[in-house]
RNA sequence: GUCCCCAUCGUCUAGAGGCCUAGGACAUUGCCCUUUCACGGCAGUAACCGGGGUUCGAAUCCCCGUGGGGACGCCA
């Protein structure tokens, strides 16, 4: 029967490189699909090409105008745009498969017009008894080609009657080699898919159809998706080969694998963008970190701008093997972005959360806000981690841990509070509420010789009346944003 | 079960026949910095799945095995 050896032709589709995400509408962005799209995304900025959105929504039972939304806002919040979609238009409109329905009608029209594709009447819940049965006798489970048999105009009657059929594609009987760009020469055996479904019973166009359609018609120069399409490859190659299309280039990228290295699902925690954001990760970080699963940078640089990723990215350094997620390393990349991305946007970025903790952060100034949080932005993973270390900022009556309990027992306590009260109430009388951190160290300086105390016996107790906690950040820098009458009121209300 | 894909530290990976005494990052351990916790710095533990070839030489090429994953839908 000969071998037909596709090498995805770019040219022949295409003078700029066209790309696309094409999500099922069926829920939040998933890791997975956001890798991809990351993928197409950076792929059309570095080749200058075109990247578009077509949303798959020909399973009507599960699509949902809602999960688009949804898929879209996500996208958008990682901060990749497309150049055509369903909400911005373009050349091929439109995006969306269900409103594509004419054309994919006319095209399987051709195919029956032609006798490359035939009606199966065959009932759901055999074809389900005959997969089962093939399966146990260590088979391909695949469409027997019962209906195929069945004249034109039997069909016909048996349509014109009232009966429902789908409409199955010739699936031709041929060896089928496909050039992938990540996967290589992968070699499909004959027989390895039986005729396939083009339109559901109800007339509803079917995945492998569409797709390949829509690519063509869209100018689809590279198809970049993830493994477990790969053997859907197979049909959408002989539908290339019937309707004499060029194939686009073929890129599978594995896929992303969970601790238990399953494909990632919802059962491994968070799974969605969505969901990350929400949990306080950044954009930017997850974007990064995405990156590195699967794809690695010429210069094994781990952290890396927009600029860095696009100029960097190609299908090459694609990784065959799949990769395990891992929230760990997420976490460490999400806090190295918060310590040393911009401070203003961090802020914004962990206000949400400061507030719903119920810190003031509205009564306070965006300037005051942005120098205590730099203070504890070293210790943040995610930004939703801010309360939880700026607390002490806001909160007067701090409830004592049982350690800083230990340190209020300690012998050198009364006396450095003591002095510590003494000297905050001198600068506050000469030079009111205003401090700044050398006022403090040379305070500090006079708490130590007053008391006695030094190293940590000198410290803690410090700490522990004036931010109730034994950690944190420098006092030097703490009391000068709580200023001098507050650091005062503290101590006072301590040493009661 | 059948077909397809994959295989380097626990994890993400570098590695295109000699540059490999296998490099980096996360995690982990120790030390340093520091009043503390983080941050940062330094050092350490830790991997080429197994077996056969090919070759003067294999992590790298080929075959077999093993393991893992994916697909076998009127889902995408």
């Amino acid at each position: 029967m000969g071998v037909k050896d596709f090498v995805g032709d770019f040219s022949a589709i295409s003078n700029e490189v066209r790309v696309r995400f094409a999500p099922s509408p069926t829920g939040y962005l998933h890791v997975g699909g956001a890798r991809t799209v990351l993928f197409n995304w950076l792929y059309a900025k570095h080749t200058k090409g075109k990247f578009i959105l077509r949303i798959e929504d020909t399973d009507q039972v599960r699509s949902t105008r809602e999960a688009e939304e949804m898929q879209i806002e996500d996208i958008k919040v990682l901060g990749l745009t497309y150049d055509e979609g369903p909400d911005v238009g373009g050349p091929h409109a439109p995006y969306r498969q269900s409103e594509r329905l004419a054309i994919y009608g006319k095209y399987a029209k051709e195919l029956m017009d032609t006798e490359r594709a035939y009606h199966c009447f065959c009932s759901e819940e055999l074809l389900t008894q005959k997969r089962e049965a093939a399966m146990k006798l260590g088979l391909v489970p695949q469409y027997d080609g019962t209906c195929r048999k069945i004249p034109k105009d039997e069909a016909a009657k048996r349509l014109a009657n009232g009966e429902k059929a789908t409409v199955r594609f010739k699936a031709p009987v041929r060896t089928y080699k496909l050039n992938d760009a990540v996967r290589g020469e992968v070699v499909f055996p004959e027989n390895m898919v039986g005729d396939f479904v083009l339109l559901r019973n109800d007339g509803m166009p079917v995945y492998n159809f569409c797709c390949v359609i829509d690519d063509h018609l869209m100018k689809i120069t590279h198809v970049l998706r993830a493994e477990e399409h790969l053997s859907n490859t197979v049909r959408q190659m002989m539908l290339y080969e019937t309707f004499g299309w060029p194939l686009p280039i073929m890129a599978h990228c594995s896929l992303i694998l969970g601790h238990d290295r399953q494909k990632l699902s919802k059962r491994h925690g968070a799974t969605s963008v969505h969901q990350y954001v929400e949990e306080g990760f950044l954009p930017n970080a997850l974007k990064n970190f995405l990156l590195l699963l699967g794809w690695s940078s010429p210069e094994n640089k781990e952290i890396l701008t927009e600029a860095e990723m696009i100029e960097q990215f190609s299908l090459e350094r694609l990784n065959k093997a799949p990769s395990v997620f891992d929230p760990v390393k997420l976490r460490w990349m999400n806090g190295e972005y918060i310590r040393h991305g911009n401070l203003k946007e961090m802020v914004e970025r962990a206000f949400p959360y400061l507030e719903k903790a119920g810190l003031p952060v509205k009564n306070v100034s965006q300037d005051w806000l942005e120098k205590a949080f730099d203070t504890i932005r070293g210790h943040l993973e995610t930004v939703a981690d801010a309360p939880k270390f700026m607390r002490f900022y806001f909160d007067e009556t701090f409830e004592l841990e049982n350690e800083a309990n230990a340190v209020k027992a300690e012998a050198t306590f009364a006396a450095v509070a003591g002095a510590l009260k003494e000297g905050l109430a001198e600068h506050v009388s000469a030079a009111g509420d205003a401090m700044s951190a050398d006022d403090f160290t040379k305070l500090q300086d006079r708490v130590k010789t007053a008391s006695g105390a030094k190293g940590k016996g000198l410290f803690m107790p410090m700490r522990v009346c004036l931010t109730g906690q034994v950690h944190g950040p420098e006092l030097k820098l703490v009391v000068p944003l709580l200023g001098a009458k507050r650091a005062l009121k503290r101590v006072e209300q301590f040493i009661r």
